[in-house]
DNA sequence: CCTCGCGTTGGGAACGTTCCCACCCGGTGA
DNA sequence: TCACCGGGTGGGAACGTTCCCAACGCGAGG
């Protein structure tokens, strides 16, 4: 097994006995190309190991058959890891299935951030996935202007214009709180992620929403703000306690605020479920290990993955015309927090 | 505004007034060209807005700027998604440092382990970081035949001849079983990982070293296999329960079976850590949150994300002779479960 | 027997770089 | 004065594909 170097096209094309064009034709599936000259083509393809060399072809399709998945550093970091890697899960899934690569781009700090677009174009990816974007997200109005073909993880705001898929925040927020009332609550508080995120208002939106489907006044001093952290859990939910000692219910925008909320109750004495029930948003895996186990509303993160790449690669196929938005159901979980 | 298409380096090298080569020097930082000359093509790619096409540069100097990181799907599920994603944060910070891109390469079920060597040599990456392998990984071996700069995390074996970095897992495995022998435990059983693995095997081998190193004859009766997964460790425990009622201490190989353990414990009434003593590895989130919280080994895994990055693009840059194997420490954390 | 058409085929050009080499030009030493 | 040198420069070729288009062979129809 002596390879010089590696069997281009003309190799194979030698020794078929045919020319360049019709192996090129064989390898992209073309009907004009007699039974007998592929059969030749196929075996000697075989024969000598050859592979595509997808730089050149991508030199002259310009495309190159590769997407970039981009994530900001504070996504990956927090307890939102498991997201993360669900959600690549997803992702990768649906690719593999077209020969589509993915290309991980993280993004630290706000100097890659500023770079982001240049590398995007160095890159000369196909398409890009960006996830959880902040309302005024530089990354996502940029390509917007580039007409690169785009999806999102969540939507910048209600009147996003770029593909997206999301979870429904609205509904899984306004399940949970109607569960706690349900249960009998009287004084529902919410803990909020980061309001400058649609997720951070969206989940607010749906604890008013359910205190307005059960006829009560949603009183906003029972809402905190919060910064989808562990830490920032504990500290909302420390000040709520000095602000409505009387309150019986949390409902905390992500299952790490629910785990801080918990432990900063625990310290005031207060039991879960008896005193004070909680409820998280996201279904990781902490949620079932937590003491007691934390109810929470699932999201189908793997899904979201999936259907991202399906309509990202619909946009590269089509030339991107048409936009797709796409909202998945959430499952509200009921452990023993609540 | 009206962009045909992008700018070449002809469109550059026309406006600035220079020949091709000149551009491409300045490009890539050949010391040969005049100051004046640089800075009229400087000024004409600023203008331009011009982007080198890697994929034309790549054609010619068949290099891409890009390494795969090939994940088996066993390894992104679990509770090992922090594992996971950290690995990912380590090596992608190493990488960007060199405009070096990242592909990222799940590897779901067998068909696609077999196509994977097609598939990475379809992707023509110059180098290729292998996570977690199994003693008889075919893909390591193919790697290592092609020739192709490969770095593992973890090592197939003690004889791995490619170029590895894994964390001090026999060390770990040591200073948490002395420490529970230290602590006054006289039965100290473990549930292993999967000794396919070397992960598995190592920290077995600390298991026993330990007991070696306390004067002790290590009991094999305390010994069960486990799968790092949760059910594994359950299960795991409760074969030990029956078998070996007496034991007051378990080094779980993963805090995932850890997990499994302590709730297996808590069913059959023992408490932890007055009866049994538990340890775990890896240190994930979980680890803060179980009840009570596990203490366990550290690795610093975002550090072997890092490592690896820089020895793959060491071999890539150096035309791949020098292997280099490195392990890291890793650290014992004690919390309450022991 | 010639022409037409259609299924099949292959060569040339192009994609945007880098690398090799030849060239130019001013200065230096004989 | 002439050969020589070396920094600076630019054009041609090559990388391995795809696409365009011209050409081929062969049977059918006039």
């Amino acid at each position: 097994m002596s390879e010089g170097r590696p069997p281009t096209i003309k190799t194979v094309a030698a020794r078929a006995g045919v020319g360049r064009t019709t192996v090129s034709r064989v390898l992209n599936g073309s009907e004009l190309v007699s039974a007998d000259a592929r059969e030749r083509v196929l075996r000697a393809i075989k024969e000598l190991n050859y592979v595509p060399n997808s730089v050149a072809r991508g030199l002259v399709t310009s495309r190159t058959e590769a997407v970039a998945l981009v994530i900001p550093e504070s996504e990956s970091r927090l307890g939102s890891e498991p997201f993360f890697a669900a959600l690549i899960r997803g992702v990768s899934g649906a690719l593999t299935e077209t020969r589509t690569q993915l290309q991980l781009v993280l993004v630290r700090d706000q100097l890659e951030r500023d770079q982001l677009t240049t590398s995007i174009v160095t890159r000369r990816v196909d398409g890009v996935l960006l996830v959880s974007v902040r309302a005024q997200e530089r990354v996502a109005a940029m390509l917007e202007e580039m007409g690169l073909p785009t999806v999102l993880a969540g939507r910048r705001g209600e009147d996003e214009r770029l593909s997206y898929v999301t979870s429904d925040n609205i509904g899984g927020a306004t399940a949970a709180v109607e569960h706690l009332v349900r249960g009998g609550r009287e004084r529902v508080a919410t803990i909020t992620g980061d309001l400058d995120m649609d997720v951070g208002r969206s989940r607010l939106a749906g604890w008013r929403r359910a205190h307005e489907l059960a006829g009560r006044e949603a009183d906003e001093s029972l809402v905190e703000p919060g910064d989808f952290s562990e830490e920032g859990g504990r500290r909302a939910m420390r000040s709520l306690l000095e602000r409505a000692p009387e309150l019986d219910a949390v409902f905390a925008a992500s299952d790490l605020m629910a785990v801080g909320a918990l432990a900063e109750l625990r310290a005031h004495g207060r039991r879960v479920p008896e005193d004070v029930a909680v409820v998280g948003f996201e279904d990781s895996v902490l949620a079932r290990h937590t003491n007691p186990p934390l109810s929470t509303v699932r999201q189908p993160v793997e899904e979201v993955g999936r259907t991202m790449a399906r309509i990202l690669l619909d946009e590269i196929a089509e030339g991107g015309a048409r936009r797709q938005q796409v909202t998945l159901p959430t499952e509200l979980v009921v452990r023993e927090s609540s």
